[in-house]
DNA sequence: ATGGGGGCCTGCCGGC
DNA sequence: TGCCGGCAGGCCCCCA
């Protein structure tokens, strides 16, 4: 699901309606979403004024004045939609709950925020605003790829000595936090790096290449708003675009992009999951 | 330590 | 129309 621009997308969306606001009161509608939810969640939600909304990697962190904060991770089907939010001046009425809407924030201005997830590989839990980059779900993630800790020097590093295929390499959420199948294939796309090529087997340059390349293209598709493709919605219900980018990603069986090359787009199936890409350009 | 595979869930789509 | 297999944006856990 969601990888790193979704969730970008997700928390910006929620910004307007959580940020400085009041929860009421939390819905919550069963005892686990991929993990039991936290003793009390909802008496611990309520009445708690959100401080501001962050995100780590794919995660998102809402800090409440009591200290905690709430901890929301999407897994491959979560959405975050928003309804009754304040349009003018009136409200937009709320739908009736649907099939898997997990979670409900009423928040104090009118708006309510409905976590649905189908597929319940997302989480969420509370934790100690002070200590959260010791959350075991947090710990031991890498930098963010838009930060300025994630950096040629650092990802030549991390790769050197590495046996895996650079694609597991960077899927790997410990080297860099918060790549998925989809931004990993585009940016060894625009990379020309073969997905099967061995890590620790690229040279220095080609490793060094790809650190722009990834975040260009975490850039680009987060000012599109994430991408679409089955169950990502942004908050207001509306599609992202930037899945209209993809230049490999589904894309099997279609002629490369690049100009001058008559490649066909392969699909490849590495530890599970799918890798789209030309072994034509991409070496 | 490292790399690979299984499993968790539900829904959808294509083929028969 | 119905059933079945395959597939899906993530990630923890276990095994060799």
């Amino acid at each position: 699901m969601p990888e790193l621009p979704e969730v970008e997308t997700v928390r910006r969306g929620l910004l307007p309606v959580m940020e400085g606001q009041l929860i009421v009161r939390a819905e919550v509608n069963r005892p686990n979403l991929r993990w039991p939810l936290p003793l009390g969640m909802a008496d611990r939600l309520t009445g708690q004024r959100v401080l501001g909304l962050r995100r780590r990697s794919k995660y998102i962190l809402a800090d409440l004045a009591s200290g905690e904060s709430l901890l929301i991770h999407l897994g491959m089907s979560g959405r975050m939609l928003i309804s009754g939010q304040m349009m003018g001046d009136f409200h937009h009425d709320h739908p009736a709950l649907q099939k898997h809407d997990h979670v409900v924030l009423h928040m104090a201005q009118g708006a309510r925020i409905t976590f649905n997830d189908a597929r319940r590989f997302g989480a969420m839990d509370l934790l100690d605003t002070g200590t959260a980059d010791a959350h075991p779900l947090l710990a031991s993630l890498g930098p963010e790829p838009l930060g300025n800790d994630f950096n040629e020097t650092y990802l030549i590093g991390r790769l050197k000595d590495r046996n895996t295929p650079i694609k597991s390499a960077l899927l790997d959420q410990r080297i860099v936090a918060g790549l998925g199948n989809i931004y990993v294939c585009e940016a060894l796309y625009r990379a020309r790096i073969s997905p099967l090529r061995k890590a620790g087997a690229l040279n220095k340059a080609t490793v060094a290449s790809l650190v722009p390349l990834i975040r260009e293209v975490l850039l680009e598709a987060i000012e599109a708003g994430g991408s679409s493709l089955r169950d990502f919605r942004q908050t207001d219900g509306e599609l992202g675009y930037f899945q209209k980018t993809f230049q490999v990603y589904g894309k099997e069986g279609e002629p490369c992009e690049t100009p001058g090359c008559s490649g066909t787009i392969l699909r490849t199936v590495q530890s599970g999951r799918s890798s789209f890409w030309c072994p034509s350009c991409q070496r």
